[in-house]
DNA sequence: GCATTTCCTTAAGGCGCCTAACAATCAATG
DNA sequence: CATTGATTGTTAGGCGCCTTAAGGAAATGC
């Protein structure tokens, strides 16, 4: 959130105030959040100039991964990490706006089917191709080598914060401290 | 948003349908924004349990940096990237919760001086040790040369950003596509 | 003195997320 | 078969953070 960042020099000066505030690892996650951050908001406005929202965006490239079955909204949640309730309001905008279609199972009556509609096909159509061409631009100062390196990096995090939350506790909330 | 990323070998599969599709920018570009949100879920757990809002926190910070020259609500909108409208609603809450104070200047009639209260400073005192510990426990699989690494990749991406933003536009809307 | 700018705030709204409660339905059990 | 317990999707209410637009008050420049 903070837009500009403290330079080393004064994460050095900070650290004979808490004795606790490791300077590179400060660095690090300053910079970790704030890219991401900025990434994230290069993405959103790439989206909002089709007039797509980030949970639509994310239904939608569910949706379109495996057109020829049909998602419920419980395993569409789980993919996406949101409550049932949560992807219940996603998915009566994405219906409003004619982009996903609901059906009922017949097998469960209980469940309801989920689909793009063509209309929901041609907006991937149309706006996936920019899409990736728009990723393509925000990795370009890096080079293969560069992001293959970052990937490393990163996955190194998650999986310390992954084992870290299954030691503390058995019951393993999504998100731990 | 998405739970699980798709691996390198689906991408190499999904760039034949997609030819814009740059699979190790892809990647890179997912884990980017995977981890990120991630971290961030950890930061926000652990000041949920001192009950404090993200928002809330960058003021703190922003308030806590320079406690001899109080701020005003315009100074630390622009540090925090946000409205001067939604900074009155951040300091609205702190307020209420005896966290920060607003004083009239002597100077400047229309300013407002925000400064933080006796509990607020206790609160970072009580909270900043255990704060950057969670920090640096966040970061602990990185050593300092990798650390620096994930630092200059980050650099390098926000920096392609940044550049990219000032040569379209004049005018330099915040985040540009 | 007057116009412009700057300050902060209010008002209204959007989006995304949550928890809690609910009716409908399925599955398993006695 | 009937009851119990799970599961599904939805609604209702709420929170956090963000925006734009409008407005009063005060400073500044001409």
């Amino acid at each position: 959130m903070l837009r500009e960042l403290p330079r080393y020099e004064c994460l050095l000066g900070a650290a004979e105030e808490y004795p606790t505030l490791d300077p590179s690892a400060t660095e690090a996650f300053l910079h970790l959040l704030r890219t991401g951050d900025v990434v994230f908001g290069v993405e959103s406005s790439f989206l909002a100039q089709h007039n797509i929202r980030q949970g639509g965006f994310t239904v939608l490239m569910l949706l379109n991964r495996c057109c020829e079955t049909p998602s419920t909204p419980a395993a569409l949640a789980d993919h996406a990490g949101v409550t049932r309730a949560t992807m219940t309001g996603l998915l009566d905008t994405l219906e409003k706006d004619g982009i996903i279609r609901r059906s009922p199972d017949a097998q469960d009556r209980r469940t309801v089917l989920v689909s793009l509609t063509p209309a929901g096909v041609a907006l991937a159509e149309r706006v996936l191709p920019k899409y990736f061409e728009c990723v393509a631009r925000i990795m370009s100062p890096l080079n293969k080598t560069e992001r293959k390196q970052l990937v490393g990096l990163l996955q190194k995090i998650q999986l310390g914060l992954s084992s870290e939350a299954s030691e503390s506790t058995s019951k393993a909330p999504p998100v731990g401290v």
